[in-house]
DNA sequence: ACTAGCACCTGATCGC
DNA sequence: TGCGATCAGGTGCTAG
């Protein structure tokens, strides 16, 4: 679910909560919680210090005053909470850190999030090692990723969901991207220019920057930041959902497709269905 | 190095 | 009321 508007929001809320604070124990509730490649339980960071809330693309970490990190992963639904400690457990609480005066609380219906405690190679954790920079990163180096897609088969929004060229974008943020950029999701990498690519890499930080402003997109409880409160980009989509709907930018109805087993939202007029696919052979 | 396909879960919704 | 099919914001692993 969430993408790196999303996961961004989180990181500032815990920002804000947890610098500084120590966590007094923690534990985790459910066998799927922690990640298989954890290097040791979550109890033992019990007695270490909070001095940092990292992020790379959809990863999350907690940087501690001793070497290793508490790196997380919000799945498809996991969401962090900060609770009064009276407040009764979540139905589906994975996780939980005393903080001494409140609690930190990994909450998520369908487990594919998790938690681990992980060393760090060059400031980034193990389990985050394949993912590469998101456009927010001071080293992201435009011209390198648009050569990386260039050189991929695949349609673009595929190359887009692939967090070994670029991280951070999701399901959502790649159709709000490519109607942005005006490029249809099944124009294959290959067959872009370079410029266009470019286009397409400043859609993706420019829609993601304006989603973390409104504090990301919310359909309904499954994100929320970590007072429990929901973003308010979804009224801001162009595309994403609005299947049948009009273009806000000419009009005609938006269009659904699958591709990737995933659905894919466009525009046939703003974003002209590519010369040769199967699509637009059927459309003729 | 790249690609397609599936597995991993819970829950909401829709058609019958 | 029930029941199966389908869908949902993601990623990791496998085989080719």
């Amino acid at each position: 679910m969430p993408e790196l508007p999303e996961v961004e929001t989180v990181r500032l809320g815990l920002a804000s909560h947890l610098i500084g604070k120590k966590i007094k124990s923690a534990q985790a509730l459910h066998k799927r919680a922690t990640n298989s490649k954890s290097i040791a339980p979550l109890s033992s960071i019990s007695g270490s210090k909070i001095v940092e809330v990292k992020r790379r693309g959809k990863f999350l970490w907690l940087e501690l005053n001793r070497p290793e990190v508490v790196v997380a992963h919000l799945g498809m639904s996991g969401q962090f909470l900060i609770q009064p400690k009276r407040v009764n457990p979540e139905k589906h609480l994975r996780a939980r850190f005393d903080l001494g005066n409140f609690e930190l609380r990994f909450v998520d219906q369908r487990t594919f999030g998790w938690v681990a405690i992980d060393q760090t190679i060059d400031g980034v954790p193990a389990l985050a090692s394949h993912i590469s920079r998101d456009p927010f990163d001071p080293d992201f180096d435009i011209d390198e990723v648009a050569t990386h897609f260039k050189k991929r088969k695949v349609e673009i929004k595929k190359a887009l969901l692939d967090q070994s060229i670029m991280s951070g974008v999701g399901n959502i943020y790649a159709d709000e991207a490519l109607w942005l950029a005006k490029i249809n999701p099944l124009r294959s990498c290959e067959k872009l220019d370079l410029r266009e690519i470019q286009t397409v890499i400043k859609a993706a930080k420019k829609v993601m920057a304006r989603a973390i402003k409104a504090g990301g997109t919310s359909f309904d409880d499954l994100y929320i930041n970590v007072n429990g409160e929901s973003g308010y980009f979804e009224r801001a989509l162009a595309v994403y959902g609005r299947e049948e709907e009009p273009c806000r930018r000419c009009g005609k109805v938006i269009k659904r497709i699958v591709l990737a087993n995933r659905s894919a939202h466009f525009c046939p007029k703003c974003q002209p269905i590519p010369r040769g696919s199967a699509l637009e052979i059927r459309e003729r």
